[in-house]
DNA sequence: TATTGTTATACTCTATAACTATA
DNA sequence: TATAGTTATAGAGTATAACAATA
């Protein structure tokens, strides 16, 4: 039953704001990581994506649409040279900021018939669940691949 | 910041019931809707995509996947020959029953960190920020595609 | 050897569009 | 005309595996 309930809560987040993102063209996604690009600047890819959660293949290529957009850019670090880091861009920054304003308030109508003590109460528990199984941060709807071993050669 | 809860609290549910599923190659969506045939039996394939928030196209292919398997079935519907009835099979109601106590206690696992009092409270309030959005049914990571028009002849 | 990021591949879930069979 | 289901195609998000560059 909670999973059910979570499913159709995340859906409900998702498509409210894509519903606001959309003339952006940017999905909810995206759009959360530019975020979090502008609160943790300089991370590199990596960090990032244990920040937010996501695999960091995802975040690779989140990253190039974004950056391919012209909203973020990556850097070499010059303290190590195999990652990069991460900052929005002037234009991405400004981008963000015009979304914004409209992304609380669809955050606001999902959350409309609950009292703001209620809200409150919400966001609280939610929050206890969320951190207190940082251990699942490995989502994965997909049936998991049985690795059937393609070395070439070694067969 | 709802948002990113939403799709946290989503990713841990997965993550806990996709483990317990695994053994018996199924994925949550797929326990989900096995589960929801037997609770809702000779439903058509729309009428239960409508109950569980997924398009009718998702569902077709998750009940193909089910169908192969064995675990339920579809019947001409005698009354309108195009809808197809669905129902458990014994082999599908059997798994769905032995499956049950574990996903049951992944979801219990998920809450540990709630009093009952609390978990209470968090699915009564979860309960209706979902019940208030269900025009939100349509969930949709994906950018909308632009419908590119491409009826043949007519160009 | 280990790690960061990339590329290739695969699979779920979602979507739109076009089709078939029925109504 | 409209609806139930299917098939084809596409994109987002996730995953594993293998690789190059760097540590």
């Amino acid at each position: 039953m909670p999973s059910h309930l979570a499913r159709r809560f995340h859906q409900i987040c998702l498509g409210a704001t894509a519903e606001v993102l959309e003339p952006a063209g940017l999905t909810p996604g995206e759009f959360g990581l530019l975020a979090a690009v502008q609160d943790l600047p300089d991370l590199e890819q990596r960090g990032l994506a244990r920040a937010l959660g996501i695999d960091a293949v995802t975040a690779g290529h989140m990253i190039d649409r974004l950056e391919a957009a012209g909203l973020l850019q990556r850097r070499v670090d010059p303290s190590d040279r195999r990652a990069r880091l991460l900052s929005a861009t002037a234009q991405g920054a400004v981008l963000r900021e015009r979304l914004r304003p409209a992304a609380l308030e669809a955050q606001e109508r999902i959350m409309a018939a609950l009292t703001s003590e209620e809200r409150h109460t919400f966001l609280d528990l939610l929050t206890r669940i969320v951190e207190t199984n940082q251990s699942y941060a490995r989502p994965g709807n997909g049936r998991r691949h049985p690795r059937r071993s393609r070395a070439p050669g070694k067969e």
